[in-house]
DNA sequence: CTTGACCTTCCCATGTTGGTAAGGTCTACA
DNA sequence: TGTAGACCTTACCAACATGGGAAGGTCAAG
């Protein structure tokens, strides 16, 4: 068993999102020493580490909150875990593309601002009028 | 002049977001009718679709804000908008990578996911080990 | 005059993370 | 034994941008 700190340094997760996770419910209540610091054991750890990796994987709390649950029941169908999964790829996707747009509209708007110090600039002219969109 | 439900339709941006925006002084206070209502000319609905449409391309308010400075001053030199639109655009990429890299891992264990009724599922399996990262 | 649509301000919630403050505990060392 | 420093606790505030709602004032049409 180990403290917070140890626990947090062992997973990647801060201290302060261990706290927090915990008390938004998506892990249990830790065990507590006699004064009342958090216990973890290496088994702990792992979840925590599961969360880490979730995390950088883009999935929401939420939804690891889920993901969590399938991991610890062995009798889950993978098609449920296969499902978040897909979900979360066009989420991503969706996202991507989004994005893509607006990179795509303000590089091409730079490309004909001269950049040099007159002040006309078609980026601003196309904020202005809307771009027409 | 109009009220403010007029200048949110008019401009696209919500009534709560146009008070929120002069709250943080992103905006100018607005004039006031005799009973303290906010009353828009349709120059400063002009401001307002140049905030909308910012946002529409990913700019934060405090973009917004140099962008709206530039944007009004005449003597502004086109160099320092292009800086903006290009910093912007690189954060973009950097958020675009991102995601395309968590899409492609979530893609790739997904296809060796058999998707069924049985449990095992090599999404978890990478969440549990860390995915060799 | 009443009804409904508008306006006002104020507070709360989202989601995830970090910071900080005030206080208790533990460990190592003099 | 005392104490310094590293750790732990809870609790509050901050960010970002937006939406929701309450409680109350105002306006226009019927």
């Amino acid at each position: 068993m180990m403290n917070i700190g140890k626990a947090a340094a062992a997973s990647g997760v801060s201290a302060k999102m261990i706290r927090y996770y915990e008390s938004i419910g998506l892990l249990a209540a830790a065990r507590r020493t006699d004064v009342g610091y958090r216990a973890y054991s290496d088994e702990d750890v792992h979840v925590l580490r599961f969360i880490r990796r979730a995390r950088d994987l883009g999935f929401s709390l939420a939804d690891i909150g889920e993901l969590l649950a399938l991991w610890q029941d062995q009798g889950r169908a993978s098609a449920d875990v296969k499902g978040i999964a897909l979900a979360h790829v066009a989420e991503l996707e969706r996202k991507i593309a989004q994005l893509q747009g607006m990179a795509d509209t303000l590089r091409t708007l730079a490309e004909h601002c001269h950049g040099d110090a007159r002040p006309d600039c078609p980026i601003l002219t196309d904020l202005d009028a809307g771009g027409g969109r």
